[in-house]
DNA sequence: TGCATGGTTTGATGGTAATCAAAGCGTGAC
DNA sequence: GTCACGCTTTGATTACCATCAAACCATGCA
């Protein structure tokens, strides 16, 4: 007679393959518009719109409405963890790329996962990090050694302000194209920003992609 | 040209109320039967075997054959740690409980998550810990302090042991009952087998509950 | 005041999949 | 061997929902 989580509803909405390509579109954290998002669906405007509609009702996506635009984005960091542990435990599946371009590779090497990096790179930083001792833990254990949080401020990251908030500095994020775990968190995000700040990352318009200039990669190699 | 994780797919098999719940039943980590899952479904055998097929192909589930019985579980932890994250978002559901008893409200106070404690029990063991400064951090910052190590061993946790697993030692695990996290991982597990050698603590049979003796309520209080 | 653009609503269509009963198939018990 | 039990397969039925085109609404621009 209580009340239990209805995760089939949930999870119902993720399980259509229209909405799953949206959700997947909106994982950059970045928000898009309702026709950018029925490009990512592959469907018409008005198929789009009634499955936004529905993602928003069920409290998976936030809207930002400015002028006639209407922005979509994911509602909260918890929805987009959702999202991760689904993608962690998915097949895979080949996916003909609808846009010709540089394609997955460049993703593979770099990308933003909702809000923090990902792939090649960012699972060689938080080896780097792992190596220099400047974070101890695997997985779950995953936090800043003294040197590290000594490092952060070098760097320009301000620890009280990211400890301030609620949100974990350090959260192991689990790289579905590199199959191992990369630095997320309050940190995680700390860094991009510090690294797009210092022009040694830059996001590739209209996509997850994060290009690194040399001196980014050395960075990553060097951590300073 | 690439692959991607296929979310769809996964999240479609959990978007069906009949293997959402049967997921669910399956979440205090044991194996059960097929028809024991049918009747949690709330489903004809049939149904349910053709559900359970399906959960075992996709790699959700595991069977272990056992003369006449097929017993069915989770497969990995990576699984439970997806279903609990749509847990955490998903809407609350009026369900009239189909089988009469002390309901729901046990659930809360205590409970099994895969393998771990859960619950109101579970909440406040965390919080013990973490103002005895046994463990530090919040969330993925949470880890072990030397003081933690030390009580491990005092307490009979074979540290070593878990050290040698691949498993994250402190993970942190949204409870979604109470809507703020508890201690999973390898400790998480490592403890509530304690508790339940002492008989501190014991499974109620068929269900997720988890009943603690007054001694038990006290070591959660007092940690020895 | 128009007109174009961005987005939603409506209604009709089709495909998918959840469901059950009944029959089939192993395994274990007698 | 034969019976019972646990579970699966088959086949038919049904309900849902993703989809699109066309009409509609609203915002901004000229």
């Amino acid at each position: 007679m209580h009340d239990v989580p209805d995760i089939a509803s949930v999870a119902r909405l993720m399980g259509d393959p229209t909405r799953a390509r949206m959700l997947t579109a909106l994982m950059d954290g970045r928000a898009l518009t309702a026709t950018e998002l029925s490009l990512q669906g592959g469907v018409t405007p008005s198929t789009a719109s009634s499955h936004l509609a529905r993602l928003a009702a069920a409290g998976l996506t936030e809207i930002v409405q400015q002028g006639r635009h209407r922005y979509f984005r994911i509602a909260s960091p918890e929805v987009a963890a959702a999202i991760e542990g689904l993608m962690s435990i998915a097949p895979r599946k080949e996916l003909r790329t609808i846009i010709p371009g540089p394609g997955t590779d460049a993703l593979r090497r770099a990308r933003v996962c909702y809000d923090h990096l990902a792939g090649e790179v960012a699972v060689r930083l938080l080896e780097r990090l792992r190596e220099k001792k400047l974070v101890s833990g695997v997985d779950e254990t995953l936090a800043l050694t003294v040197n590290g949080e000594a490092w952060c401020e070098r760097i320009g990251i301000d620890l009280v302000a990211l400890n301030a908030r609620r949100r974990r500095i350090c959260r192991p994020c689990l790289d579905w194209s590199e199959r191992r775990t990369h630095l997320g968190g309050a940190l995680g995000a700390a860094i991009l920003d510090r690294l797009m700040a210092l022009r040694y990352a830059r996001r590739v318009r209209a996509s997850r992609m994060v290009v690194l200039s040399a001196r980014g990669e050395a960075f990553v190699e060097r951590l300073g």
